[in-house]
DNA sequence: GGGAGAATTGCATAATTATGCAGATTGACG
DNA sequence: CGTCAATCTGCATAATTATGCAATTCTCCC
């Protein structure tokens, strides 16, 4: 059996059956008819970009990883996913650009292209941006979508008396610290 | 230093730099003032759910895992307690574990285990997690349990006032104040 | 305070995976 | 057909990762 056959079998292999190691694929693809040694199929499991880790039960597990690069440049993919329910909007990032997309949202905010958000507070890759009604979610997701994606909402209109919201004044301590620490790191 | 802290910064370092091996995992937390054995950060790697292939470069590479592999939550203690206020739900862990619940919250969400969550948000050793609707956090808190461990938690009750998150006991402030000293020293 | 039991960690080592090298196989070309 | 170059494969072994066990530390709880 030619090399690139092989492979394809055994990424059918990793998506329709639980290999815990390459032994084991060994075995699997002798059952096929396909005899290789662990040189092999540690070659091929390379080559197919498979990764090994322990599934939700515990067991080894190879399995056909996506893209394995992390997004290091926030600039294009910095917004993934908008999400709203009620009052809040739920943003997502690549993993360490939720500072980066608050700035932005809070500048937005201030500078008055996003009137129907109040502040936003941010993870590591996740935003929730607070809308100014209590259904305004939905309307504000639309907003930041648009806004993200280049739509010019663009307006002269300050919005009156609201403020980026920050946590230091939340009755629970170590969520203020949390925010603090949030909040420092966003500086601009 | 916790268990759970260090845990939290090994998958910060995954994000944010290339670790090729867990040798040099062990460097790298030497690096930050976390000595541990490469037994430690063997055992460590496996339980945040990171997986190692070989990246688009050809160098090997950790990475945390999608949505085969996750934590374990339940063994780790992650989860101390749950309670829900409109259609927010407040998550505690011990100090530092925040981001690896988000973490594991996140991929459930992503996976569909968690159908009535839309995102969450960590700090130290608090995750605010987010309903689909207005109304859905006392849901999401049952589901969250659920998830996390087969059986509801102590105390995993809903409650209606914001005042939900009790301020830590003075050993937990302790230990609050040594993790947040720590996580301070800690790049994002 | 002090004892019981759970959790955490490192050592030594088992288990598993990756790779240098040499031989085998294939395909192109004169 | 013979030769060369490239690819593929397995062996032996290096490199790396996982784990049993005992020692230590932490957590309750009395």
């Amino acid at each position: 059996m030619n090399p690139a056959a092989r492979k394809q079998l055994v990424a059918e292999l990793l998506n329709n059956a639980v290999i815990e190691s390459q032994e084991e694929l060994v075995k699997a693809l002798k059952k096929r008819g396909v005899e290789v040694t662990q040189t092999t199929a540690s070659r091929d499991l390379l080559e197919i970009g498979a990764m090994r880790g322990k599934d939700s039960g515990g067991r080894f597990r190879y399995i056909l990883g996506g893209s394995v690069t992390r997004p290091s440049a926030k600039s294009q993919n910095l917004l993934l996913s908008v999400v709203a329910s009620g009052n809040l909007v739920v943003a997502r990032t690549p993993p360490g650009g939720a500072q980066l997309l608050a700035g932005f949202i809070d500048s937005a905010i201030t500078s008055g292209d996003l009137r129907s958000g109040i502040g936003s507070i941010a993870g590591d890759d996740t935003v929730i941006v607070v809308a100014k009604t209590a259904t305004g979610g939905n309307t504000l997701a639309k907003e930041i979508t648009a806004l993200v994606d280049g739509e010019p909402l663009k307006s002269a209109k300050a919005v009156k008396g609201l403020k980026v919201m920050k946590a230091a004044n939340s009755a629970n301590s170590a969520n203020s610290a949390n925010s603090a620490k949030a909040a420092k790191k966003r500086s601009r």
